[in-house]
DNA sequence: ACCTATTTATAACC
DNA sequence: TGGTTATAAATAGGT
């Protein structure tokens, strides 16, 4: 109803038939709040998608409006008839069955199996279909390895940062024990005592140490060089 | 919604609720037929107007709606159903349209969609999935693809056969017509009328035409030019 | 998701 | 109800 004036027929392209129908949804619910609000109508308004989601408006309860739909000149009660509910789930099942065969069988077609059966417009459509989810996934998948990639070149570079820092204190420490023998000669068996307090002394005054076991505290999924190893084996 | 613009909230004047409500409820009932069509969605309206007169629209069976409705995420049955077979089948069709769910949403992520969620070990799989199945597909596409040109070869070949025995034939008969025009030189202005006699013995006489019409019989599929043909122009 | 040229829907009036 | 018209809404195609 707009750039173009449409066809009131299936669209054909599955994209733009989403896209439509997210759209008009939207429209068709909004406008039947207004019926009920503007004219104090009682309206119920079920949607399935053709992927089977389901979206509902109701002005007051579902139940009710139904309820009061089935009997509401429905001599045939959609309701209490056990026999003719049996039947109805039956039907449901197998109308379900069906849907679940549909799926499957398009499924292997995806992976590519079954295919001896159709035809060259079939094919290409289904390569076309391929082509598209592969080129998505692909960008997907590429997105985050680069994202991980750089998260392990920032954590690579604070890391070296860091050593940076400790191989100078290290240094400094280094440098005061060798004063420090100088001065104690007797006390050389034992400077591996002195180098360990000292050693404490640094972990409580120098915070920098807190960055090295910050990041491994996110468990599990944030072990980066695991979760960004392990794809490649696979 | 028009000469002016107007709120949302319950038209006092009864008259003019009623007249909104008939105009409100076609657009209302229009749009829901529309969403059906165009988007392949299986939509159910219910309306009952102020004074409790019923409208209603379905896309299929309204009792199927309602049915896939209450069962559709909602354990509660809407139609509190206490019959265990009910409950029995009610579970069963919940299985089911899990079934439908899981295969719409690995059809989902096989086609590119809904992939913000997964890890890269998923993509990973995904891509691969994908590549046996695109190169299976092509691979079948190719073959259909140089079976029906090798099949528009060999019948080229035959045409051609066909075309030197026509050439031939055709010189022959040229020959004797010359001759004939030498004989009977008064019938110089009407040898074409003799070309025609000519031309139906030989059709009759020579049945490799015969050849030429065997294709066309087989209908539909089996036009090579046009099947090979269709695909590129998709 | 957002943008706009158009098509639709519709409020007021008859 | 049904029709007319000016204007508000919805929306198809595109980005």
């Amino acid at each position: 109803m707009t750039r173009t004036r449409i066809k009131i027929k299936k669209i054909d392209n599955i994209t733009a038939r989403q896209v439509t129908f997210s759209k008009r949804r939207r429209g068709l619910f909004k406008k039947a709040e207004e019926l009920s609000v503007l004219c104090d109508a009682e309206v119920g308004l079920i949607v399935f998608s053709s992927t089977g989601k389901l979206f509902d408006y109701s002005s007051s309860s579902m139940n009710d409006i139904v309820t009061k739909y089935s009997t509401h000149s429905h001599g045939i009660n959609k309701l209490d008839k056990p026999s003719l509910e049996l039947q109805l789930e039956a039907s449901n099942s197998a109308k379900l069955s069906k849907e679940i065969a549909d799926r499957t069988q398009e499924l292997s077609w995806l992976k590519g199996d079954d295919l001896q059966g159709l035809g060259l417009n079939e094919l290409q459509q289904l390569e076309k279909t391929l082509e598209i989810g592969l080129d998505r996934v692909t960008d997907i998948k590429e997105n985050q390895i680069m994202s991980q990639i750089s998260e392990l070149q920032k954590k690579g570079i604070l890391l070296e940062e860091e050593n940076k820092h400790l191989t100078k204190k290290l240094a400094e420490k280094e440098k005061e024990a060798m004063l420090c023998k100088a001065k104690i000669p007797f006390m050389v068996d034992s400077d591996k005592g002195i180098m360990q307090e000292e050693g404490v002394s640094l972990d409580s005054t120098n915070n920098i140490s807190s960055c090295i076991s910050d990041p491994p505290l996110e468990d599990g999924s944030s072990d980066i060089s695991l979760t960004l190893g392990l794809p490649f084996s696979n």
